[in-house]
This record gives structure tokens, C-alpha cells and sequence, in this order.
DNA sequence: AGTATGACATAGC
DNA sequence: AGCTATGCCATAC
């Protein structure tokens, strides 16, 4: 197993509603100092990884973000009841899953 | 094989 | 509270 596919595992282990940081799909993937890696493997990940449902540490996604950048991050997380900030970032404290808490 | 780069994270200023 | 600098680790050239 290649790193990048580990940490495409742990991204799709994040249920719908909920997302995940980079630093901690890292950890989750067994490297807790490759968050760069993490998000660089998001750049490479395959159809069936919900890469939008990966954020960074702020709730906040890159701005490099595949076809219309965060706007489509937006709808995709709201369709998914993913709740936003006034600050247009994703309500981390109630919505950054972890392995456990997958009510 | 070495250098440069990057969808991050943390600490300092 | 926001920006700059440094660290980390894997990929690309």
C-alpha cells in the first residue's frame, strides 16, 4: 500500500456530513508529520475519494481546490448538511469527524 | 541521487 | 488577530 492510497483509505473513511483535516487523515493514515503529503495525495485522489469532504486545520479548503474551487466545495458539504460559518469556513467543532463519532 | 516544490501545521512576531 | 518563518515528508524533475 502506497502512502497516497493510505491516506485516500482514511478519506474514505469520512462519513457524509463530516470532514476531516489534513494533519489528521495523516494521522489516521499512520504519518502524523506528513499533513503536506496528505493534501498532496488529495491533489492525486481518484474519483471515489470524497477529497471535498477533506479540509484544512481551520475548516477551510485550499485554494486550489479542482474545478470552481471552494464555491463547489461549499455546495457539496451543505448538500451533504455540512453546516458553514459566517466566516464561510466549515463549522469544525461540530462537524471534523473522528474515527468514533460517526453520529 | 540531489534539489525543488507543495490541497498542511505549528510557533513566533 | 493576522502574517511570516520553519519543519516534515513524499513526489516530480
Amino acid at each position: 500500500m502506497n502512502t497516497f492510497e493510505r491516506i485516500w483509505a482514511a478519506a474514505r473513511q469520512i462519513p457524509p456530513g463530516r470532514v476531516a483535516s489534513y494533519g489528521q487523515l495523516a494521522r489516521m493514515a499512520g504519518m502524523p508529520r506528513s499533513a503536506r503529503v496528505a493534501g498532496y495525495a488529495m491533489h492525486a485522489a481518484p474519483e471515489d475519494v470524497p477529497c471535498h469532504r477533506v479540509v484544512d486545520r481551520l475548516g477551510r479548503l485550499s485554494d486550489a481546490f479542482s474545478p470552481s474551487g471552494r464555491d463547489t466545495h461549499r455546495l457539496l458539504l451543505e448538500m451533504e448538511g455540512v453546516d458553514f460559518l459566517p466566516d464561510g469556513r466549515v463549522d469544525m467543532a461540530r462537524f471534523q469527524w473522528t474515527a468514533g463519532s460517526s453520529s
